[in-house]
DNA sequence: CGTTTCAATATGTATATACATAATCGTCAT
DNA sequence: ATGACGATTATGTATATACATATTGAAACG
C-alpha cells in the first residue's frame, strides 16, 4: 500500500469529505448546538487517517463558525448560525444596462471643504481635514434611477481633488484607484423630502430605498456614499447557501 | 534549536503572518490583479519555514478568492473583488431585545388552503398542494415592530398544519425543525397601504422596508415570508471585509 | 475544607517527507 | 510547421512526528 491513501474515488479529498460529513450532521440538526463532536483522535480512527487531516477539516469548520474548539475539552457545535447572506452590490451602470436602458451619470454638485462635524461622523474621522462632497444623479433612459450623495476623504485619496466627476460616477473611479479593505452598509427605507423628490422627479413623501456605504482602506476612512432609489426602481437581491462548500 | 520555530512573539502564528503579509500587498495595491506572487519554495526561503506552512497560508487566500492558484504556473492575484457583503439577518426577537424592549408575537390570521397561483409563484412551486398562510405582528414593547406575512409549504413541513402559532412566531419554530439549504432575499422600500398601515399603526403611504425571504430545503420550497418594517424601526447592517482575517 | 500543584489531555502549530496531478516546455519525429 | 511525448515544475493532499499551550481533574498539602 502506498504511503498516501487514494480513496479519492469521487474526486474529493478526504479532509473535504470529513468536513462535509460533519457539516451535514450539524445542518440537518442531528448534532444540536452545544453537542460535543468526536475528538480528533476518534475521527482519526473512524476515517483511518492522520490527525493532521482531521485537524484540517475541523479547523475550517471552526473558521466558518460552525463549530467551536476548546483545548482539553473538545469541539462543540456552535450556537444557531446567524442568518448571514451574501449581498451582491452591483455597479449602478450594470444594473441599469441589465434593464436594457441607456445609462448616464450627471453631476449636480461638487464642493471641496474642510470636514464639518457631520462629515467626520459620516466618514468616521476623528481629526478635521479636507473632504470632497459630491452629489449626482444616475439615469436609466430619461428617468432618474438613483441619487448619490458622497463624501470623499481627501487625506486618503488626494487625486480626487483634481477630478471633476462631471459625467463619470465617483464609484467606478474610486474602485480603480483605491483598494478597499473594509466596508459597512446600512439599508433602510425613507420618505423623500422636498430636495430628494425634486431630484428624483417623484412626489414628496414617496418611499425610497436608502443604501449607505462606508469604506475603509487599511484603517483609513475613504468614502461615505448614500444611494437613494425611488421604491419602484430597485430591489436588492441576496442569495444564500449555508457555509462554504 | 528546537524542531519548532518559536518566533511567536506577537502571538500570531507564522502562517497567519504570511497570510496577512500577502493580503496587505494585495489590498494595498502593491501587487495588482494578475501579478504572480512568489512560489511556495520562494516564500519557504523568505520566511525560513517549511512548505506546509506557506501552503496553509496560500490555500486560505485561495479559498477566500484573493488569489488564484495554477499548477505548474504559480499563484496569481485575483481579479477585482466583486462587491459582496455579508448581510446579517437576525431573529426579530433578538433585535427587539437588543433595543432593551420586551418582545411579543401575536397572530393575526391563520388559513389552511390549497395553494393559489399566487401562492405557488411566491413559494416557487410548480404543482398545487396544501399551504398554510399566516399573518402576525412582532411587537417591541407596545409598538408594532414588524408585520409578518408567511406561506408554509405543507407538503414539505406537514407538522406545521397542527401548529396554531398563536404566540410563537413561525420563524423560530421552523428553524428548529426544518434545516434549510438555501435562501433568497429581496429587499425593497414600499408605501404602506391601508391594511399595513392599520396593522403597524402608521399613516397610510408611510415608507416601509420590506424584506422577503424564500427558503429551500434540499430543493424543496419550504416557506416564503415577507417582513414589513416601518421605516423608523429598522436598518439592515452589513459589514464586509474582503477575505476573512 | 479550601488551595496549590501537577499530570493528563485535546487542540494548535510546525517540520520533513512522500506521492499525486495538472500544466508547461522543449525535443524529436513526422 | 506541427504534433506527440516525456521531463520538469508547482501545486494538492496526506503521513508521521514533535513540541507548545490551555484547561481540566485529581492528588497533595496546609
Amino acid at each position: 500500500m502506498s504511503l498516501v491513501e487514494t480513496d479519492d474515488i469521487e474526486g474529493i479529498s478526504l479532509h473535504q469529505r470529513i468536513l462535509s460529513d460533519i457539516r451535514e450532521k450539524i445542518l440537518s440538526g442531528a448534532w444540536a448546538p452545544g453537542h460535543r463532536i468526536p475528538f480528533e483522535h476518534e475521527l482519526t480512527a473512524q476515517y483511518n487517517c492522520s490527525r493532521m487531516t482531521v485537524n484540517k477539516a475541523l479547523s475550517q469548520l471552526a473558521k466558518a463558525g460552525l463549530i467551536e474548539r476548546r483545548r482539553r475539552s473538545g469541539s462543540f457545535v456552535g450556537q444557531p448560525q446567524s442568518q448571514a447572506a451574501v449581498l451582491e452590490l452591483h455597479d449602478i451602470r450594470i444594473e441599469v444596462e441589465a434593464l436594457g436602458l441607456p445609462y448616464r451619470y450627471e453631476r449636480l454638485e461638487r464642493v471641496k471643504r474642510r470636514s464639518s462635524a457631520e462629515d467626520r461622523a459620516l466618514l468616521g474621522l476623528s481629526a478635521p481635514g479636507p473632504v470632497l462632497a459630491l452629489e449626482g444623479l444616475h439615469f436609466a433612459g430619461e428617468r432618474p434611477f438613483a441619487l448619490e450623495q458622497r463624501l470623499i476623504n481627501l487625506s486618503a485619496v488626494a487625486e480626487a481633488a483634481e477630478e471633476e466627476f462631471l459625467d463619470i460616477a465617483p464609484g467606478p473611479w474610486l474602485i480603480g484607484r483605491v483598494p478597499w479593505s473594509e466596508a459597512e452598509h446600512r439599508i433602510r427605507a425613507m420618505a423623500a423630502d422636498e430636495t430628494i423628490a425634486d431630484a428624483l422627479d417623484i412626489d414628496p413623501g414617496a418611499p425610497c430605498l436608502v443604501v449607505e456605504r462606508r469604506t475603509w482602506s487599511a484603517e483609513h476612512p475613504v468614502t461615505h456614499v448614500r444611494f437613494i432609489y425611488p421604491a419602484e426602481s430597485h430591489t436588492l437581491v441576496a442569495r444564500f447557501t449555508p457555509s462554504q462548500g
